[in-house]
DNA sequence: CTGAAAGCGCTAACAG
DNA sequence: CTGTTAGCGCTTTCAG
């Protein structure tokens, strides 16, 4: 099979340097248009097209950046960290980016020596690990970290409004009349479980509401459901329960199904992520919206910003939620 | 900042030639254990690690794999795409392959040219077209097709068993004594669509029992929902409804509420996919469950034996399904 | 088993 | 605006 046209080839056909061809695809508007259109003429003619391979290497300069996912569960690329890799990728490919994708653990594994140079930006996704970070800076690579923050580092942090998101779920309980409302969180990364649980206690204290009946469960619909079933047949039962994320919503619901309670009138629900479960529960479920693709995109713009050398940025980016309101609550 | 070290300064400090240090990293087997550890030491002592776009410049291989998702839906990477996503990166990473992904949209707006040929194999996912299998294969990448087959080319296609999944489901509702089964359907890509309606259909014949009560929906879970109600209140009303996708399946178990049916005492429902919304359903619902990450690992296992010339494959693997079963029937 | 040397295809000064 | 030329870092014959 014929190798494919090179540099040279378009060039000799032309009659232009090899040089003016290069400037034709990366720099058209150094070239004069005569010149210009002789040069795509043959290229169209010969099926050329640049050799990124080759271009990177002599500008030293890969336009390749990464997505790597922190984050151990069995299914690592779930709706929330799909959809920022929606974004991711649709960014990407709109700043031409070349986007590479993995676990942070495969990559640790395989691919940190031989690859590490050649991409020259990382948004690192989830619990990311302090020492990845400082290797990856230390090796010159521009780092951006989504739904986490990091304190010790210089970087971009993008992550959604945690706190005001629990703020608008557990708000829109209290203006219902809800005054016992319970929690029931799970177990995700440090920074988001934290953030979450924070904000309840300290959401409920600012309007002098005890903020004590939390229960923690595993992130299965079993475990949520347990958790809700001895949550809701305590003496004091609660009224309405916070759940930290749809899945434990679900689980709350199914509880409350078997107690025989009915939802929203024994038992208001809201859940958190709005997810794709949202709509398809009975009744549909109320919960917080984090716009996943809008992170992702965010993380490209800021990484290429660092890339550019445009670091005047501010540091954590945060970005709204917004709570969907349907019939759990 | 100083430059990365490069081969020289290996070959510089462990005092033999680059081609050695070249070898000792990509042929260890062809140097001398001596000379090799010379080698690994004045690499370490450098912080060396070989520089992949170079070696792919000088291989004329790049090791590249993309994953292209050929859809338009508002999200691109559902469960079912991530899932392949997951076994493709996995396996991608563990073969040492870098994995671009992306959606077929965007790569064929802003990278076809620019890349196609710096990626050595291509892995369609869902509904592609035609025109760029054929654009791709005469370009020599190798492709692979997933979830789809396409008559008229050559190439190596990863599917689920869809016949036999619907088989299992349908199966498992008239060996429970079902014969008005109603089946809602969806509309996926063209081939997902028409296996699932197309084996529902051959599968009643086969027992005798009428395959009329067929709706389409549109893919969301109202449109699901409004179908089974539709089909809900007919004079004659189904004992069971198969639906050909799990999010279906939580429209008509909505739908059935909503009628005051129970569960599965007046209708038995199963899915497909076995997404993770099954078991948060109330009742779970019985699914048919597809190994999307072991059809992502099959994909790259069968495109590292296209580029390794070894294409004596079976043109279509197929994987089988396996039948959830929970509470709905 | 090891070394010398010729590229791989493109870009970026530097001249003109 | 265009041409010349020296690399980018590595692999790979081909000799030794």
């Amino acid at each position: 099979m014929p190798s494919n046209p090179t540099i040279y080839d378009v060039s000799r056909l032309s009659g232009v340097s090899t040089a003016t061809v290069s400037r034709a695809f990366s720099n058209p508007e150094h070239v004069k248009e005569h010149t210009r259109r002789k040069v795509y003429e043959a290229a169209e003619a010969l099926h050329y097209s640049p050799n990124a391979i080759a271009r990177a290497m002599a500008r030293q300069r890969t336009d390749k950046i990464a997505y790597l996912i922190c984050k151990k569960d069995a299914t690592v690329l779930d709706e929330f960290y799909a959809g920022i890799c929606e974004g991711i990728m649709q960014s990407a490919n709109h700043s031409e980016f070349q986007l590479l994708v993995s676990t942070a653990e495969d990559w640790l594994h395989n691919v940190s020596t031989a690859q590490a140079k050649q991409i020259e930006g990382v948004i690192l996704g989830g619990d990311a690990k302090a020492e990845l970070v400082s290797e990856l800076q230390s090796r010159g690579v521009a780092v951006v970290l989504v739904n986490n923050r990091m304190s010790g580092f210089d970087l971009t942090c993008v992550v959604s409004d945690e706190r005001g998101g629990v703020r608008q779920a557990v708000e829109h309980l209290i203006f219902r009349g809800h005054r016992h409302i319970a929690m029931i969180a799970g177990q995700f990364s440090p920074y988001i479980s934290r953030e979450r649980y924070t904000a309840f206690r300290d959401i409920m204290k600012e309007y002098g509401l005890p903020a004590d009946d939390i229960r923690l469960c595993e992130l299965n619909v079993e475990s949520a459901t347990q958790a809700a079933m001895a949550l809701l047949q305590q003496e004091q039962r609660p009224t309405a329960v916070f759940a930290t994320n749809d899945m434990i919503a679900a689980g709350t619901i199914k509880a409350a199904r078997r107690l025989g309670l009915q939802i929203p009138e024994d038992l208001a629900v809201v859940g958190f992520d709005d997810s794709s479960i949202c709509p398809m529960l009975e009744p549909e479920l109320t919960s917080v919206h984090i716009n996943c693709r809008r992170m992702g995109e965010l993380c490209v713009e800021h990484l290429k910003a660092l890339l550019d050398g445009k670091s005047d940025f501010p540091r954590v980016v945060t970005l709204p939620t917004e709570l969907r309101i349907r019939r759990s609550v």
